[in-house]
DNA sequence: ATTATTATTGAACTTAAATTCAATTTCAAC
DNA sequence: GTTGAAATTGAATTTAAGTTCAATAATAAT
């Protein structure tokens, strides 16, 4: 039922060749059983028939698709981290001065994956631990954003005698700020921390406001604080 | 068939079971063969007879003294959490009101275990993602750090209106800073980061100044700066 | 010196899972 | 409705690693 769907021709895997829209479906109908079996236990415990069988299919079908579980799971997560990727999308409606908002707007996309794909950031972690060749695809899709603050930096704080590696160094460390919260609350669910509920928009501004303190040193503007304004009570005035 | 005189190698208490010096002194040999294994191939990579071959043993001698390498890779990294979790011992020589330098403190032992050791905090990291005993084991040992701070918050921020469970979030979401850092610098060992070459005296106040920035959304006394002063120049005062 | 205990070896065995493939079914085009 | 390409099956095979164990060596005890 798919109209003039170009057939993929763009896909690197391996047996891409021709492929019919119900061949098509089958695949995603894989990938999308195995986004469940990550959910559930993880990388490095899936088995391509945990796959097959979540899929409702035969143990073998999954090779007809793909080399190994390795090759769907990157496939999966590229499509994730394309979304982390669209800069420009994600900064639309915030102008460039506006440093709460810019990390506000960064800090929604990546709560919402989490919140919606633990078991695909959880993989992501996983995968950056143990293959550097991922961890420098992860690292630079970071990176990106990153830079967006790193390259302006010497006009942002123009009194600053940091050099160009030393701002590298000093954002990587504000730049890990919620990283470890947003794994604990969405993926590993604590209990503790869920005590409190925060919806999506709520957590990602007071990670935005917490980073902001640790970049200016003082507290973002009260007036552009939706949920986090008893942040500015912390403080020993 | 010596029914109960045979003390099996297989006994639970394996650990505690009768074990001359020399077989003593195998079993540490056989920890830093893994140790060394860890931080070349990390521990999804590694197999039994790895680390046999790297001890120079036979592969059935592992067997021997542990039940499996999740076994010997247990106790290894209970060894160094073990370190992390004195308390009393890291602040020694800090008084309780000195914040900065309490955190300070805290980073120092940090960024030993991750310079000296990198591949057993890779390993902490691997294991922390994949087994959620493992991760509680890992998660106590750091909650009871950052309870240091949570249990006076309410002390050392009396205006604050955060409640019990607000607080324990907030300073979770604080607790990351550094980790993604000192992964980046001493696990991963990124050239870019590696180009400024910091002394672990020098990363732990770094670090400890960001923190304190988040925490008290301004600069840690300038006085107790000893390499990071000019983080007090990163301001728009 | 004799005996008992523990350490060590490495080939043989076991296991779990990945992977293949010949046979069969489905479906779309003609 | 015939045909052929793609989809699908699942039992059979392969693979890679874990694990055992009977035999031997080293050491300690008496």
């Amino acid at each position: 039922m798919k109209p003039a769907s170009k057939p993929s021709v763009h896909d690197p895997a391996r047996g891409a060749g021709r492929r019919s829209a119900r061949g098509e479906a089958a695949r995603r109908r894989l990938k999308e059983a195995a986004t469940r079996v990550l959910d559930r236990v993880g990388f490095h415990q899936m088995r391509v028939k945990d796959v097959t069988d979540e899929a409702g299919v035969a143990a073998g079908l999954f090779y007809h698709y793909f080399k190994d579980l390795r090759e769907l799971v990157d496939e999966l997560l590229d499509e994730h981290i394309a979304g982390f990727e669209a800069v420009e999308a994600i900064e639309r409606d915030v102008s460039k001065g506006d440093w709460f908002n810019r990390l506000r707007a960064h800090y929604e996309i990546c709560v919402r994956v989490h919140a919606e794909h633990p078991g695909i950031m959880r993989c992501i972690a996983q995968f950056s631990a143990d293959d550097p060749d991922f961890r420098e695809r992860w690292k630079r899709s970071f990176d990106r954003r990153l830079h967006l603050l790193i390259d302006v930096f010497p006009y942002v704080f123009p009194k600053c005698s940091l050099n160009k590696a030393e701002v590298e160094l000093l954002v990587h460390g504000l730049g890990g700020v919620g990283k470890e919260l947003m794994s604990e609350y969405y993926i590993d669910r604590d209990p503790r921390l869920r005590a409190v509920e925060l919806s999506q928009a709520e957590m990602a501004e007071w990670l935005a406001a917490l980073l902001y303190r640790g970049l200016f040193a003082r507290n973002p503007p009260a007036g552009q604080l939706r949920y986090a304004s008893r942040i500015l009570e912390i403080t020993r005035e």
